[in-house]
DNA sequence: CGGTTTTGTAACGCGCGGTTACCGCCGCTG
DNA sequence: CAGCGGCGGTAACCGCGCGTTACAAAACCG
């Protein structure tokens, strides 16, 4: 019941408006957070190379690369929590950035204590997720070894096995939650990055193809199990490492 | 272009004004949900015990318990995810609604289409989470033990039953609520996550086929019991572990 | 740009699981 | 206690989800 101890969470304030800002900045520091300014996706790229950081509160409407592209990257690549600011009317830009992942938004003008909340919410929300940076990087099951940062797969005998990159891709996404039915729409989205089309059937054949790399008998799969009507499971026990 | 709909998720709306009920419940039906409606907690606790859901939307003031005291309940035992209708100009309420738990919420009168992409953005979060914490993934029953999260059935010597998905999804269901009666339409839609359509002798079928593998003597059935007029019950004594 | 490798799509067959039909059995009724 | 109506068990059928192969498109690479 003891509460993980983290450090104080370090936020990213990125608005081309200077003075929201500050306005932000100043009140999420007098809140107990640290702050970082960057008033545009290339200023907070600097940053976020820079430093390390738990969230992004970022405006939607910028010069240069806008917010609503910045964010899908950022979340694609990092996974990082992010609270859209969006100009009041922007009525369909607010619905687009929630579903391009924003973990939510906040209107202009808003409410400092508004913000606040939401951004505890948010916080609160990331801190159930597996923390991107913790993100383990090797993975052993059943006597293979994958590492993910490398891109690389070997056999219970330390042979290297080609392997392509959708197939890596799916494997990742399989070994990082094993013993979890997963859809063929969130394999195709976690492997991917795609959202299904109409009798996509893309992800069968890439399940089929791993198998005959990784299964011992392909046509009696033990480690990627299907689960009719359901998608399907790796079912071997994984053991994760830094 | 269109997403490919793995199991149409359930939702329970939850809200004492009728009208508004009926008027989010039909929407979201239109938008591809199934949703059962509740006019206050009670009656919405009644709902869960009965079917899977898969998200609730909750109004915040009920009579009764209100939603706030029902939203941080729902929320600690069952982890679901929750989208709070709250009345405009309540914005402490918003504000706490967002603190305990509710994963976003909504101030009335809200954009139909705002509440469906908030929805979707709760659920995609809620996919990616892992599965709620405290439901516990092994059980034991008259010696078998069924491993749920990897999907195996073992019997009394330890030796693996080759059990289909629709087989084990049934048994899974039964081993979560033992010693109550269930009604077909219940199981079906734990079970596979269906409504019953008229004369639906699928859940029969299926406990015939399961009382096969699992029963001493299936034509004597003991585990699962026959209920006439009231659907079957999980006789057997279960020891569920995490 | 041409060849090669990788990835997506189309097509076909198998078996799971839903549907249906039939029958036996249980319980109600007089 | 006999007759009857309806509920549930069971077998058989068949549609559809999935595995698999073949091929086309796209990406990669020199």
């Amino acid at each position: 019941m003891i509460p993980v101890m983290t450090r104080t969470p370090h936020i990213l304030v990125v608005d081309d408006d200077r003075e929201i800002r500050r306005l932000v900045s100043r009140f999420l520091a007098e809140n107990g957070y640290r702050t970082t300014e960057a008033k545009d996706a290339a200023e907070a790229e600097l940053a976020l190379a820079a430093g390390k950081f738990e969230l992004v509160v970022l405006d939607l409407m910028m010069p240069g690369e806008d917010g609503l592209s910045f964010a899908r990257r950022l979340r694609a690549r990092d996974g990082m929590p992010i609270v859209m600011l969006t100009a009041r009317g922007e009525e369909t830009d607010r619905i687009v950035g929630l579903e391009i992942g924003a973990d939510d938004y906040l209107p202009k003008p808003f409410n400092p204590r508004e913000l606040l909340a939401r951004i505890r919410a948010v916080l609160r929300r990331a801190a159930d997720r597996p923390a991107p940076e913790a993100k383990p990087r090797s993975f052993r099951f059943a006597g293979w070894t994958l590492d993910s940062a490398r891109r690389e797969l070997r056999r219970p005998d330390g042979a290297l096995v080609p392997t392509t990159d959708a197939e890596l891709d799916l494997l990742v996404a399989f070994v990082e939650r094993p013993q979890r039915t997963l859809s063929r729409e969130q394999l195709l989205d976690l492997a991917r990055g795609r959202q299904a089309q109409l009798f996509d059937r893309s992800i069968d054949v890439a399940v089929m193809r791993l198998r005959r790399k990784i299964e011992p008998d392909p046509a009696k799969p033990e480690i990627i199990r299907t689960v009719r009507n359901g998608g399907y499971l790796f079912a071997a026990d994984v053991e994760a490492e830094a």
